[in-house]
DNA sequence: TCGCTCACCTGAAGC
DNA sequence: CGCTTCAGGTGAGCG
């Protein structure tokens, strides 16, 4: 029996999804661990400005400008029943000399219930937008006991596990489990919690 | 022999100076005794409204933006080989029908290290605006030992004491010491800490 | 009127 | 260490 480590592969950065349509390849441009303040009250998503700079220049005017633009972003995973479209507004403060997403953001935090620690992934196939998230991996033992955990036990077949064969960045086994990579670990604990 | 209560009073709200140009004699305008806020973590000087709206009465319309107005200060004593140049944003906060000096007050707090207690003052000549500041009194007994005292005794002599003739606030009689005045007091112990 | 959003500000940390 | 960056706050305004 091995042990599980959690950790979410859904993102498909690299185009490997291919189910969305969109001709070109999606380009992988920057991925951010977003902090609490990220997902807290403030409301704003503070872009590292050398991945703004790079990837979502504004024109002097919109810098100058406190509307800045507006960019639009697909779900990576397009819809998933939801509009799986995302409207923000995307500026640069002056004052802080940052840049920043603002309007839109925390119903983005909302939906996807994103935490401190998680992901946020920003790709493009020619000129549409794409962004995705991805839950941090949850911790084996936790500091503050979640809410609600499930203790959950897991037999392996004794020859080879059930592997996503298309996960290519996963070099360690993997087992796919409720829409999450779990990650094979030998000698270690036969079991862990899982926060869900 | 008298004793001696430590009272600095460098401050020049009176014009008693005049070492630093400005045809225009010093008006007195306000002083306030800062507050732990004052000098904390807030960045703002809560300016009296009574005073706030004799001295620096806002427009109706800096009233309402937020951006306020800015006010520059000289220091009272000139450059001490320093800037000797303030410059505050001043406005009026809505939320809690206050005066507020916010960008620039943080500077002057470390700058001087003001302390809760101290007493900030202003005062202008003509269009010309100053600002002072003085440590409060020191404490005969303070409830943290000072990192240096010294025991000062002071033998005046039998007719008169050497006194600021200039110093037009200190009604009592003033010995100037190291640049402090000092406060005589009758019918008290003939020495003090003097914290240094 | 009150909660949400946004623009501004600052200290701290990192380079 | 000076300068840049940014995380974490704040009040104002609006819906």
């Amino acid at each position: 029996m091995a042990t599980i480590v959690a950790w979410e592969s859904r993102n498909q950065l690299q185009g490997g999804g291919g189910s969305h349509g969109g001709g070109e390849r999606r380009e992988h441009m920057f991925e951010k661990v977003v902090t609490p303040s990220d997902v807290g009250k403030l409301n704003r998503l503070v872009v590292p400005k050398h991945y703004a700079e790079k990837y979502f220049p504004l024109g002097p005017a919109a810098r100058t400008s406190p509307a800045g633009t507006v960019l639009c972003f697909e779900d990576a995973h397009g819809g998933g029943g939801g509009d799986s479209t995302w409207r923000f507004r995307y500026s640069y403060w002056s004052s802080s000399q940052s840049y920043v997403i603002t309007k839109g953001w925390s119903r983005y935090v909302r939906d996807k219930r994103l935490a401190a620690g998680d992901t946020v992934s920003f790709c493009r196939a020619g000129a549409r937008l794409f962004i995705d998230c991805r839950k941090r991996a949850a911790a084996v033992s936790s500091l503050v006991p979640p809410a609600a955990a499930a203790l959950i036990k897991v037999q392996l077949p004794p020859s080879r596990p059930v592997v996503d064969e298309e996960e290519a960045s996963c070099g360690r086994r993997c087992l796919r489990l409720f829409g999450v990579d779990l990650q094979l670990l030998a000698d270690a604990p036969p079991a862990l919690d899982l926060q869900l």
